[in-house]
DNA sequence: ATCGCATTTGCAACAATGTTGCATAAATAA
DNA sequence: TTATTTATGCAACATTGTTGCAAATGCGAT
């Protein structure tokens, strides 16, 4: 199983609930909250576990936090989470009604070059607004 | 007093508090967090009133808030608080060490131009390291 | 398969951040 | 000055995140 070797491969111990946890984001179409992670396995999986669960993964960089307008934190699976470098300036479009992300090409060179003379550790990129089918949904 | 007429025009009553509040986050050579605020005004202004302050500042656009790659929610004044639009386009580096906040150049018309099929209602750039100033300061 | 060690988990307790309702105080309009 | 509206403080509560520790689980080595 993919998840699985996943874990193993980033010397992340085999536990039911990481195997639960990053597969539902794996399979998810929009971003996490905590609080959707909460919910969704309410009853099974301890908040605190979820914490420090989320925390392992993003560590590994098998998921990425996006922090939107309102400073709110969402998760979402790390398609690139082999490459280890250059994923922290990905752009990100945000939907604001249903919570789905997607990437945004990537920053010209040209601005990069305007910038470099600055001490940057990673560039945060997101543009928020509501999604062409979310958009036709509040119509009707 | 320069502050008082910038609250008089926002049709924001003038009391002590938000004299006190507006004229310290303008003198403020840093971005603020809530509990930078918190602490200077210690026994003066209570925890929830100060929330409520910073809301209608941001409201009228008096001040911006930013927020870092971790989620925490910094206010600056906006020297720009005339313009009621293209304000949230504007990108920003943060000192993660001294917390100084300067403005980027604007995003160039090309990237823009590329992104255009979305509904953006704004996009928020946050460049984050640690800035000359303090990279010397820690050599010492 | 079993043992033993290291890691993970749940739970309780706590800390930090943010919100709401309401009585009182203060600011402005009349 | 008085009346009306708005702002403030306080208490209570909600949400989000952290820490310590005992019990459970995973996993490598027998
Ligand atoms: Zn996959
Ligand atoms: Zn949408
Ligand atoms: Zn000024
Ligand atoms: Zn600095």
């Amino acid at each position: 199983m993919e998840i699985i070797e996943l874990l193993k491969s980033n010397s992340l111990r085999v536990t039911n609930h990481r195997l639960a946890v990053l597969t539902y984001i794996h399979q998810a179409t929009s971003a996490l909250s905590h609080s959707d992670l909460e919910s969704n396995f309410k009853g099974e999986i301890d908040r605190v576990s979820l914490y420090r669960i989320i925390n392992a993964f993003i560590e590994k960089n098998l998921i990425k936090k996006i922090i939107d307008a309102e400073g709110q934190k969402n998760y979402i699976f790390n398609a690139k989470h082999n490459q280890k470098e250059d994923v922290n300036i990905q752009p990100h479009y945000k939907c604001k009604t249903c919570n789905d992300i997607i990437e945004l090409p990537e920053l010209p060179e040209t601005y990069l070059e305007k910038i470099k003379g600055l001490n940057i550790d990673h560039i945060n990129v997101l543009a928020e607004g509501v999604c062409d089918v979310c958009k036709e949904e509040d119509k009707k």
